[in-house]
Parts: C-alpha cells; sequence; structure tokens
DNA sequence: CCCGTGTGAGACAACTTTGTCTCACACGGG
DNA sequence: CCCGTGTGAGACAAAGTTGTCTCACACGGG
C-alpha cells in the first residue's frame, strides 16, 4: 500500500501548475490520498515543493544526458532532448513559473547548471552555423521552456495531440512558423 | 493621492506571477500601499485576479486591434501583434499560468475570443501560403503565449535586453532557430 | 491465523490570512 | 483658512489552513 512518490508529486505538479494557491488537502485529493498520508510523506507545503523542484531537476538532468547534446547535429541533438525531456514537461511547467525558490542555494545551482547546458547546446549551433546567431542562446533556453509548458499546457487541454508534442515543438523552435520552398 | 489602478494591478501580476501565494499584505506592499487601502479598491483576492484578468483582456482586445490584423502580410500582422502587446507581456504571463479561472463565464468568453483572434491570423498566414501547414493555428496561438510570457520573464531577469523583446519573440516564432543561406 | 505496516477519518490547537472597523493625519480645493 | 477626500496604522473577530495526534481498519507476509 506504500504510496508512489512520484506519482504523488506529479499530480501535485499538474495540480499546482493551475492553481497555485490550492490547499494540502486539495493536493492530496488530487493524488488521491488523504492529507494525514500526505503529511507523512511530505513535512509540508515547502517540502512538497522542494521535493517538486528536486524530482524536476534530477528528470532535467537525466533527459540531458540521455539526450547525448554533444553529438551530432545541434538541431538532432536538440529534437533528442525534447523527446526525452517530455515526460517531465508537465513538471518543468511548474518550476519554470513557480519562481519562489530564489532561496536555497543547492536548488539554485541545480537549475543554472541546467540552464548551462542547455544553452550549450545553442551555442554550439551556432559556432558550427546550424543556428542564426541573432537569438542568443539565453533566449534560446529561455524559449525552450517556455514553449515546453505552452505544449504541455496545450496537450492537457485538447489543442494539442500528445503525440505532436516532440514535433510541435521542435519544428516551431528551430524551423519557425514560416513556410520555406 | 488617488491610487493609480493599474499601476496595482500591474505590481500585482509582477509579484503573484513569481509567487503565486503571496498576501494581500505582500501584495499591497508590492504596490506600495496599505492593505486597508488595497481593500478599499479591491474587495478581495479575487476581485484582485477578476481585475488582473478584466485588465489583461481589455489590453489584449486594444493591443489585436491596434495591430490590424487582417492588413497585408501575416507575417507583418504578428510582428504588429507582438509589438502592441508587449506592455501587457507581464499581465498575460501571469494570467496565463493562472488557470484557476475556469469559473466566471463572461471572461472565459473574452479569452475565446482573444484566442480565435490571434489563430485568425495564423490561419490566414497558412492560406495564403506565408506559414506551414504542419503547426496548427491552436498550437502556434499557444505557443505564441508561451514565448511572450518566457520572454517578459526573460527581460525582468536580465537575460535579454528589452529592446529585443519584439525580435526575440517574433524571429524566433516565425523563423526559428536554424540558420537560412 | 496473527501481527506489523501503512492508510483514512476525524479531532484538535496553533497559526496565518482575511475582511472590517476605527482613528489620526496629510493633502488640496474652495 | 477649513473641510472633505483618501490614506496608513493598528486592532479585532472570523475564517481558513496547517501540523499533529489518535483510533480504527485493511492488507499481506510469516
Amino acid at each position: 500500500m506504500a504510496v508512489d512518490r512520484d506519482q504523488v508529486l506529479r499530480s501535485a505538479a499538474a495540480l499546482l501548475t493551475r492553481r497555485a494557491t490550492a490547499t494540502m488537502d486539495e493536493v492530496a485529493r488530487a493524488a488521491g490520498l488523504s492529507r494525514a498520508t500526505l503529511h507523512r510523506h511530505f513535512a509540508g507545503r515547502d517540502a512538497l515543493v522542494r521535493a517538486l523542484e528536486s524530482l524536476g531537476i534530477a528528470e532535467c538532468e537525466a533527459a540531458l544526458d540521455a539526450a547525448r547534446l554533444d553529438d551530432g547535429p545541434a538541431a538532432d541533438a536538440v529534437r533528442r532532448l525534447v523527446r526525452e525531456i517530455e515526460p517531465a514537461a508537465g513538471l518543468l511547467a511548474f518550476l519554470y513559473t513557480e519562481n519562489q525558490l530564489f532561496e536555497g542555494e543547492e536548488q539554485n545551482e541545480g537549475w543554472a547548471r541546467i540552464d548551462a547546458r542547455m544553452a550549450a547546446v545553442f551555442r554550439r549551433g551556432q559556432e558550427n552555423g546550424e543556428f542564426r546567431i541573432d537569438l542568443t542562446p539565453a533566449w534560446l533556453t529561455e524559449a525552450l521552456y517556455g514553449l515546453l509548458g505552452a505544449c504541455a499546457w496545450a496537450v492537457t487541454e485538447g489543442r494539442v495531440a500528445r503525440n505532436d508534442f516532440t514535433h510541435m515543438i521542435v519544428e516551431l523552435l528551430l524551423g519557425g512558423a514560416l513556410r520555406r520552398e
């Protein structure tokens, strides 16, 4: 009967993303357990958010590893990254918007490392001539976060098919909306 | 000594965007007034959020009007839209993430109308051959929201220069990151 | 079969936030 | 000058939330 910690965190992220003021009781209900049990696993709201953040950081790092960003064309690396990070998109959407974190040095360091790795692949693409140079790596990184969150939300809202997730993000991020002949 | 209602709403949006659980007292302090006065203008937290939403809808509609989305190439229309909507980007970033709104028929209708107008310009671009057809108008609309929020945040964080706001969004949305020869 | 582990339900006090009210005061127009 | 309007500060009760505890119970392994 052990609670699936990750599954609890995921449903908490899904709820908190669209209603950040949700009660611990609401979070518990959404995860299908009682407030008492939720409290046994996470000492309080802060602890829950920190756990969400730790999970998000860990999943991002894992996705970055799995995407092998240094291999082959940067465009392919970005495509692999988006595909790998898709399962964590909902979590990311929450963490990206909930920047109350400004505390916690360890966490901040984690995000800085992730940002740096993402920016690095864009920079590599610029240096080898794949990517245009007027869009800065920092902006492309932020834009990727924004698109991941937007697409995750669009999928849950039914405005984008789940199977199109990677395609929609990568094609827009790399190719843009303009038609090429 | 009358309080500048719009300015209060803007600073409230700025605070709530990154810390949605902020207290009415914190919101008041951030806006530079006392909780008592804040309460005189907005009956409560709900009223404040609804006012934020009304302002956001109004500014979006105004930007849509000013952008003349039906005139000339769709790409130029999108560029005008982003330029017009820039001042409201912070507000939008908050409203886009805080989807606790699911109540309120009038508001919902407002967003639906805005969504439809945005999607229409993308559809027009597809129909006249400017835009590629594998990215749906609904997704391009969501992506625009996401990019607006991401860029507004990146600007306040200092990762993107304020003057580059329109350029960064439009160039990425329309042209993508890939270099063209 | 029994017992240990983990859970749900509910009670409870402590704390926080909210909404309201009162009072004093600063400002600006008449 | 005086008075009305709008504000800040603070007090206060009401409501909501949190953290803790207790008890009963379901389940599964030994």
